[in-house]
DNA sequence: ACCCATATTGATACTAACTCTCAAAAGTCA
DNA sequence: TGACTTTTGAGAGTTAGTATCAATATGGGT
């Protein structure tokens, strides 16, 4: 029973991190020996990280080659970057074209955000203030529904 | 009559410099001689910045008093952070309060996005994911009234 | 006006997250 | 299997900060 979980999950897995290197060959770039690694490592994150966490999860590989990487599969499309509620920017797996996140504040997974219309508003408000609209960044914090129901509320929940 | 316009205008910005160093005064900080001159160095921007064009303007600071001064003026709440499109983190004056901002792509201008009430309309689609809303972040890119009448349009302007 | 407790500063070192450079290695294709 | 081009890794450089800590500046009381 849990070999079998395990396996099909394995098999998910790796079908994204094809995806994710055929987007890489449909843009003519190279799928290498560390650019399979790295797609790898990314289909297994379940949550939004940094460079420096695939980093951990691949040594061998020079901190470069990563960067690269990274930056090659954002600009592919497959891999978008987020924006903490700090500041900080993160990676996460992407959806092709436009969309936003809701980015649980609590264990840091992430949704996205579908059947939310916001351009046209924005366009009208945007127009109103003589502004002509090209594009807008979104990201909407709060907790995912497995957070808001598993605890207390934040304020109250232990450490 | 150019220096009338000169003198008033001159008053303002020392009047915004004065409501900056209150913030800080009236949330406990005192008012030093370099938190002055950082000031003053923000009242006189007309776009967004960073750290680094501050330090250009005042060389004879400390960089660490540079940064620990932007900081607590974002803490008081009188200076924010924008997001580019790039990614990129720069400090912009701040009307008290959350509000958004109009970017030029062009210019590098910002106005605060008024009138825009995206609350609502994230706080429903979120419940329709079982997302328990807290907070978000939205920017808003475009060429401003002034960039969009003056030029050609984007693709097409000399550089 | 002066003293003093403490907030602040500046120099410097350090960190995080990248980018750049360039010779060596790997991938692609005929 | 070459030949040719892309990619890699090591290491130095950059940018945007934070940490440390002795020296200095401030504001409040007297």
């Amino acid at each position: 029973m849990r070999l079998v979980r395990q396996e099909s999950m394995r098999k998910r897995v790796n079908a994204l991190a094809e995806q994710l290197l055929d987007s890489l060959e449909q843009s003519g770039y190279r799928s290498t020996l560390p650019r399979r690694a790295v797609a790898q490592v990314i289909a297994n994150q379940d949550k939004h990280f940094t460079a420096e966490d695939v980093r951990e999860q691949l040594p061998s590989l020079g901190r470069a080659t990563i960067f690269r990487s990274l930056k090659l599969l954002v600009e592919t499309g497959v891999l978008c970057r987020v924006l903490l509620e700090d500041g900080d920017l993160h990676y996460q797996l992407s959806h092709r074209g436009h969309h936003h996140h809701l980015l649980c504040v609590e264990c840091g997974s992430s949704q996205d955000l579908l059947g939310c219309d916001i351009e046209e508003l924005l366009k009208q408000t945007s127009a109103s203030h003589g502004f002509e609209l090209s594009g807008h960044w979104l990201e909407v914090y709060g907790r995912c529904r497995s957070c808001s129901t598993s605890h207390a509320p934040a304020e109250l929940s232990v450490v």
